[in-house]
DNA sequence: GGACAGCCTGTAGTAACTTCAGGGTCAAGC
DNA sequence: GCTTGACCCTGAAGTTACTACAGGCTGTCC
């Protein structure tokens, strides 16, 4: 019979937090796993790949639901591939969008440091001074997330 | 006596939603403002000031935590200003930490979508093979966020 | 039989909002 | 005087992708 993993294994194995695992299956990512006696997850090699196929979109930055539509194509072999490309090329370009709005965003960030340059008290402080008036350069949506969930800071 | 706004100005005034003026409230980056008779909120030109120049953060991305030290910054202009070159600084290179986790995802991706330019069929396609398979580059942290919280699909 | 690692479920917290339900306020029009 | 409709209120829940508990089984070793 093939082998299986407990939840631990797979997690150690694949460099992932137990709690991620579990929190996948309540998504829908991962199915529903045999279970041992005593209700123990048992994962199969086959829920071991798709796991790596998970872990390795979300490297990517992919989203619960583009991994999803992934998922979903795997799954059906016989569909062509294009749509996987489409996937993929619409991923690329919200890479590509956070990077022009990051660039912009960097600009204006060196432009407003220049202000200070030289040590004041901060009532005069040109930082504060050009916070204070309107932004003059457009483009730059709100909604990004530069800092990830909670790490960054 | 000095005029005041009510929420809905202020918000389209400054091109906000009503909601997110009551929540930088609750989060106290706004102070608790006065009320008229039936209980809605009046905002003076300070306040609206204190809001124009919360939102410029914002737009550069800037976090709550961030904001609220230059606030007190700005609330007290007697200290240094080098207090807040520091934190612009910091701010700055967290973008920077994100461009460039940005830039190696794209290469990542470009690489995996240049494995199918030939249409097949999804069982032999190069991207998801690309995918099952651990990725061989380093140092793409997790959790990094390029979709916005909502805003981007 | 006791200690301890490992697993279980379910709930709440994170960031910065958005959305919703269920209501009160106020000015204009009839 | 009453209704309509725009505007405002509070409080709770939803969003994303997890992380962190709390409180309690399971399983193995000594």
């Amino acid at each position: 019979m093939p082998k299986t993993y407990r939840i631990g294994e797979l997690a150690s194995h694949l460099s992932v937090a137990i709690e991620t695992i579990r929190y996948y299956e309540k998504e829908g990512l991962l199915p529903q796993t045999a279970r041992s006696e005593g209700s123990y997850r048992l994962y199969s090699d086959a829920e071991r790949q798709r796991l790596g196929f998970i872990l390795h979109c979300r490297a990517l930055d992919m989203t619960h639901e583009e991994i999803r539509n992934l998922l979903r194509l795997r799954d059906a072999p016989e569909r062509g591939c294009a749509e996987v490309n489409t996937v993929l090329d619409e991923h690329i370009g919200h890479v590509a969008d956070r990077m022009r709005v990051l660039r912009s965003l960097q600009g204006q960030l060196k432009d407003l440091r220049a202000r200070c340059e030289a040590p004041g008290t901060s009532k005069e402080c040109g930082i504060l001074q050009g916070l204070a008036a309107p932004a003059k350069s457009r483009g730059v949506s709100r909604r990004t997330g530069v800092h990830g969930s909670q790490r960054g800071h």
